[in-house]
DNA sequence: GATGAATGAGGATTCATTCAT
DNA sequence: AATGAATGAATCCTCATTCAT
């Protein structure tokens, strides 16, 4: 009996939760952390403003939530679409596919999560907060380009993963704000732009 | 007489609005622009609130200034590093030097821009101002990448220089942060990137 | 079988009464009354903020059940000590040190007291709530001063009771606080100001 | 001119704090330290939130501000009624007379200042602020003893005006709540307590 | 033109109290 | 009876903007 009031208490208490990071998600994606009032948050998700902070001490935990959670989903769609062993079989052409297209089509499913990874957004105190998501991904595709050369040294294989991922993440927000013909002409731009970099590295 | 006067008056006129920009570009910088209050800027700038107003209807004009302003200082540094005519002479890593170590010394020397180029701090509302300062830089490569292939299709031409700036501007934060080797060691690769990206395009 | 429900019931209730009272006392001499929240008194009385307003309806009403259960407290402390018919037969020394330190013992035993006693801190609406406590004082001094001084106007000796307790309570916080033979000295002081005021009234 | 502007200005200003501290002792007095809004304040005295905080920087500076007031205007109102050299001519009725006297008009004429002398009332925190108010007193008086009875050690002197000046804060708050022959009487009860503790001081 | 005091709406956060479970 | 999540009014404070001087 009180078990199942506590199961069902924690499943309302993740369900807020969401709801909480769904709003902070849709609003900073529209005006920015600062733009974003804590009350607004809390009217979007549908409970007050008080309750908010029964799940969260302050308006930055939120921003730091969800970008856990953006990392979680995102880690989750990458490492689906392959994995590490198989890397070396594949062509750049089909590495870079299987890279770029999941994250695409997770920044698709979350417009507002380019607002936490292009983290200009946020003060200054706060961009530590957003840091491990980019670093996260950063990190995974450091790990591949070392599979695939494993000659090339770790500082120079971090240096390219990182230019690469800032590469995609700047391409982002035009792709994911374009449409149809005009956005899948982008992402082929991304690509090609991607291919060009790696293939003289991947070359020595 | 008056006219003396109203000559004196514009130029202090001229001067105020450049002192408010100054501060402000410092501020934005520091603390982004919601994280700037136009007291401070006001007070950096020498001035009183109130006077800050009769330069400008609000803050968002500031920032738009503020953006026209870097635009204007950027076309200028740019042009005049090498014009149109002979950029058909030059090898692609000639023309590479010549239009990014520009943008860099630039940046370097305006490290509040980076806060409106990555204009992802400003409210939705208010990125349309920085547009203009990036799509200058765009249309200008543009223009460069049109000299050198003349068979290129405008549209490709387009989605060329955006992609370029893109990566040029993406990789600007960690080049203006960083010092020294490392800060060399990222220009380089920015050059890789772009030199990758460029080259199959200018082979058609 | 009900009745011993409710037997145990009732025990509880006072259980968990005397539990929050205790719980306010220890809080409120800490962070005063304002500072003090609901839900830190349920907190630290181990049960639910729910729970507690099952037994009492307010916060205010905590307050008060704490002054009455101080006074009870303090009542029965000072009347086993010495009894009314022996006080005649006391020196003023005797008798004063028979008053006072019985005091002293309850508030170094409950620390809390003194934020009670010195009411200043209360809301104004609240402060009537304490009255009674530092009244039963009063009215059992007047009474030995009358049983010692039978003369004595009625007024009089209410009023000198008054005074007595007054300077008994404003020496209160710093004796609780002092430690060792700074509490002794402020402790012999204080009987000091006691005897030197009551002297010349018992002496008509 | 620019100096009339700023004279103005400047009395204007003073006006406004003595304005703001005005509504904060009033307000202090009735509701305590805790129960009064800023925004209650700055309403009382007439101003915005906003004004309010253009002098004091948030709430606990006001508390410290009207502190070091009422401590100026008592030390006024006390160094005026006599001065160190003559106390030794006066006897102990005359002198306490004039001790008593000021310190009763002052709170006569600031109700609220019991609120800061009876520091029972402000956060932890803040009492370091009221501290001074009394410890002004405490030192003038401890001087006074200090003059009159030179071969006192300066240990039982500070003691001894410590003591004193509880007994008078301590009579206080009924001498300025009571009205007419009730308060003359409550005055002459308190002057009796002084007197009958520090006769056997100054007699060594 | 310049000043800076004044404004007041708005923001993050707390907390006494209620109520569905 | 007990729970603790939910409430929402109220708090302190900020800041873009105005206006009397």
């Amino acid at each position: 009996m009180t078990e199942a009031h506590s199961v069902k208490r924690q499943a309302r208490g993740r369900q807020r939760i969401a709801d909480i990071l769904d709003a902070a998600l849709a609003l900073f994606a529209q005006n920015g952390y600062e733009g974003t009032s804590t009350n607004a948050i809390a009217a979007r998700a549908g409970i007050s403003p008080g309750s908010l902070y029964q799940f969260f001490p302050n308006k930055e935990a939120i921003a730091e939530a969800l970008s856990a959670r953006l990392l979680e989903q995102m880690r989750a769609a990458h490492s689906s679409a392959f994995d590490l062993a198989q890397v070396t079989d594949l062509t750049l052409h089909e590495l870079i596919d299987r890279m770029v297209d999941p994250l695409i089509a997770f920044n698709l499913a979350n417009p507002g999560a380019k607002a936490l990874m292009a983290n200009t957004d946020l003060p200054a105190r706060l961009q530590g907060a957003a840091r491990p998501l980019q670093q996260a991904v950063v990190d995974r595709v450091a790990a591949i380009i070392g599979a695939r050369s494993p000659r090339l040294p770790a500082a120079e294989r971090n240096l390219a993963a990182m230019v690469a991922v800032r590469i995609v993440v700047a391409m982002m927000p035009p792709i994911v704000t374009a449409q149809g013909a005009e956005r899948n002409a982008l992402i082929a731009e991304l690509k090609k732009a991607l291919h060009g970099y790696v293939l003289p590295i991947e070359a020595h």
